[in-house]
DNA sequence: TACGCTCCAGAGAGCGCTCCCACACCGGGG
DNA sequence: CCCCGGTGTGGGAGCGCTCTCTGGAGCGTA
């Protein structure tokens, strides 16, 4: 059924005329109701659709937005926190009834080429950009184009629309809970510097360190890539300089400490801390399970959703700036839970 | 720059008509060198992009192509297996210079408004199905319909275009390798028989070890759901029948029995071999790496894509099946390195 | 010189929709 | 009785493109 049918055709066979079909379709008022009725009764026997297409060449809209991953992160889409970030904003646009174009980009021609294929040809309404990098080069060309942007994780520029979540915070909330529990010699294992993310998750913490009294000694940090291994190989140079408690400012690098320790005989929580970022599923069932700070990534996803279509439907018009709530989540691997000490979350 | 330039704007800078325009833009022959240059120029100057929306209204065609992802696996999609089907599927619509679109479900209201919102609207010229189970409504929704779809693992209907790697081959493939290793009481930890490569690789393990004169013992058949805990489960259900090798119809599933098999002190391969299915990155790096049949997700998700592109370019016509061909991955859990016997692929 | 051919460019129609305007109809007030 | 306003409906224009048709220019041939 319903192949091709056009307004006309319904307004046909309905005996009026295209124009009140359309009405009908887009519930105006000015429609008798008689007439919308029959007008209904033939949309619902014939299964007529509207031809979106149509549509969007004279409304400009196309209720299409499109999430472009680059390159650099092809290889760790594996990560769990894309595959969140998807499944949080795919939902978001299904309940907004637009729809989701993938932009998996896999080297930078490919990512250059998005502007003139998909941002300046009109497909798209608007554009979610992930995982930018310092002074990327896409971020840079998109912020000066004609469609709402928005950009998950804090960009390094100016005037372009954001949502991050609080990695400063949670990460002063990681050092204050270490603080808090005694700890004295505390030590990071830090996100890369090249990422806003891995800054400010620095920063927070050494923030919090501060407001206790404590400072973060040199030797007491080395700085991975977010994985696994890199958590792992970080563990192995902080080790002999014997820190008490390590933020690990990912919670792969948190389970790469973790093995490093295992493999050294050195016991957690009894010998020293261990506290994660991230709060990965995988984080609670290791062993021991991972404290850690939670990041709401589906939340996020879905939010940013919220905001482009803001910006799309010109409800918000400045740029607009959005932190998500992080929140620390207690496990085995900080001893918290034998010492009874209250948890708070700051 | 570019803002909302049409052909006609192009063509009154050029001092041509907008048709001249289009056929420069098109690489139609009939346009003459000198006007061609002039036009080519300022489309070049002014960084004009046609608009596919308009473009799609006479064409018919938009170049998106939809991949669904139904509702069921929606836990799942954390399963790598879908990442690397996306990344195939999205490196192989880049190149082929269209764009894709992603249906991530989450309960069946969503799924079923796919179809009168993207499907007959007119959106979409294609459509990538994955995961479809038995008796699938989604399937025979969409099989119906006016637009061409490519099922990506086999699906329980005919008359439906399906790309699917060879599960009964590998299944095949691995319970000769364990039985030409000598082994004798060998198991199975199958793939629910509700999806059809759970019965494929069950057929195909059986079929192997009747060609060499074995048989599967009841008692030493125990099936999950693909999944690692559920693979942990069923081994825990097989080791009181003392297999000497067992075969698990997904890697997840054999990291599970691995992991059952090291807590109950049975060494593998030593006292026991283990076997896997997927060829994940993860089962190589686990202790002792799995012996796997590894099937080229990637390349199965780019040949999809072909395959659908020639289905809505008229090219094939009728249903076209495809089988991808699977390899077998010799590492420590059958023992085969160790006993220096011949590694074949049969 | 006249004719036919090829080559190239422009004009028109139309894809299916939305929006705007015109107009018919009806009832109430002057 | 006419005029006015509101209500409901139809038709036209136009979104930006592609495709077909028409026709002028330039050339060779009889």
């Amino acid at each position: 059924m319903a192949e091709n049918l056009t307004l006309e055709d319904i307004g046909r066979l309905a005996g009026v005329s295209r124009s009140t079909v359309s009405r009908v379709i887009n519930g105006q008022s000015s429609v008798n109701p008689d007439v919308r009725a029959r007008v209904q009764a033939v949309i619902d026997r014939t299964g007529y659709t509207p031809n979106v297409v149509a549509r969007s060449l004279v409304s400009g809209r196309t209720g299409v937005i499109g999430l472009v991953i680059p390159s650099r992160v092809h290889s760790l889409f594996e990560d769990p926190y894309f595959s969140r970030l998807i499944q949080g904003i795919s939902s978001a646009t299904n309940k907004a009834g637009n729809t989701l174009s993938l932009f998996l980009f896999e080297n930078e021609e490919e990512e250059a080429a998005l502007y003139p294929r998909v941002v300046a040809s009109g497909v798209l309404d608007g554009l979610i950009l992930t995982a930018t990098r310092m002074a990327d080069p896409l971020l840079a060309r998109m912020a000066v184009g004609e469609i709402p942007i928005v950009v998950v994780g804090r960009p390094d520029v100016e005037g372009v629309s954001y949502i991050d979540v609080d990695n400063r915070g949670g990460a002063r909330m990681a050092a204050l809970h270490l603080a808090d529990l005694g700890y004295q010699r505390i030590g990071l294992i830090g996100a890369p510097t090249s990422t806003t993310a891995g800054i400010d998750r620095t920063s927070g913490f050494i923030e919090g360190l501060a407001l206790r009294g404590l400072a973060l000694h040199p030797d007491l940090r080395a700085d991975g890539n977010f994985s696994r291994e890199s958590g792992y190989a970080a563990m192995r140079r902080l080790i002999p300089h014997r820190p008490d408690a390590v933020f690990a400012a990912s919670d792969a690098m948190a389970a790469g400490a973790l093995r490093a320790l295992r493999e050294a005989g050195i016991a957690v929580p009894e010998e020293i801390a261990i506290i994660g970022f991230d709060g990965l599923p995988a984080s609670e069932r290791s062993v021991p399970a991972i404290t850690t700070i939670r990041q709401p990534v589906t939340d996020t996803g879905a939010r940013a959703v919220q905001m482009l279509n803001d910006l799309v439907t010109g409800e918000t018009q400045r740029p607009v700036v959005e932190i998500m709530p992080v929140e620390l989540v207690i496990r085995e691997s900080c001893g918290a839970l034998n010492r009874s000490i209250p948890a708070e979350q700051t």
